[in-house]
DNA sequence: GTCTATAGAAGGATAGAC
DNA sequence: GTCTATCCTTCTATAGAC
């Protein structure tokens, strides 16, 4: 009889690539020390991911899905337009001031691979657009606003993504102070 | 008499490691690329850069002198304190808007090499800190402000840098409104 | 002839892929 | 584990300017 495939060894694999990944950059970590950490042989790797530009597509893949878990979260008890913009920018800040912050996982992979257009540097490009779009959603559910207010807080989430741990207030204070008039 | 060594080689090897570097990232240029487009054999590079980290150390310190003159001009024309603070940030957002613009270029550093701390890396922290302490020196001399003002410029600056050309003058409108009082 | 420059191969390490 | 390719770095061979 052949060996049982482990059930969980995707998901092992991908979480060790993940931290990996995101600790030192995709470019920086090697198949080798993914399989190192993952405890398993080279061959098991290459039968879950086609390639390594695969294994960081599922990489961006899973981050996006713990961020809009974690947002869809953050956002649930916040029922009211200003009150989701706040939400949503106190979630990130969140995110910043957790321990091994080191920055957007989807802006370091483009920042990695300029001008790269394969399937990772697509799935970072997609959740990219689709969070700004869900700021102009919420912005456009604010009521009459100024034409730039929602380059205005697109503009302090980009700030909060480059931030320090101690600088993460200032962004969800600053937003919490723009949509107080909308409360 | 021997041959003369040709004067500017040392700028040309700079230059076109400069150009490679900060359009594809430094990870993803070869040495050979560099000889290619500088049009130079390897024993000259290495006779001028002792490595590549030494190389990219001089591509980030070549661009922080073009920073720094591009800013002591654009500040030149501006006395007052809120005045130069928006000059600081036009410049920055001039930049942003350059054709080729693909982001800070100590940041990308930094996000490609995170952890180091070999000579490149320094060279990027110490423009960062540079830059921070510049708005803290232009803040203070503002006058009274409320605590988070300096703060709130640099996740303004953070965040036009991460912008694209569009958005950039945003940042400098909204500066512009936050200084104005000052003026 | 002497020095510098380029071109290219070689070494040693490490990468991704099978 | 192996195979191929590429990385950075060094070294050799050769061409060209003085």
């Amino acid at each position: 009889m052949a060996r049982t495939p482990a059930p969980g060894t995707r998901d092992t694999i991908l979480t060790a690539a993940a931290g990996l990944f995101y600790e030192h950059g995709v470019r920086a970590v090697g198949m080798a020390q993914v399989v190192e950490v993952a405890g398993c042989g080279k061959n098991l790797l290459y039968r879950h991911f086609p390639s390594k530009a695969g294994l960081a597509a599922a990489y961006l893949d899973l981050v996006r899905r713990e961020r809009a878990q974690s947002a869809g979260e953050a956002l649930r008890w916040a029922t009211t337009p200003p009150d989701r913009l706040i939400a949503l920018v106190a979630e990130i800040a969140d995110w910043v001031r957790r321990p091994g912050y080191r920055g957007c996982a989807f802006r370091n992979y483009l920042t990695e691979f300029p001008g790269d257009d394969d399937e990772p540097a697509r799935v970072a490009r997609a959740y990219l657009a689709e969070a700004r779009a869900e700021v102009d959603r919420l912005v456009g559910q604010l009521g009459p606003v100024p034409p730039s207010f929602a380059d205005r807080i697109w503009l302090i989430v980009n700030g909060l993504y480059a931030s320090t741990p101690e600088e993460a207030p200032t962004a969800v204070d600053w937003v919490t102070d723009l949509v107080t008039p909308f409360r």
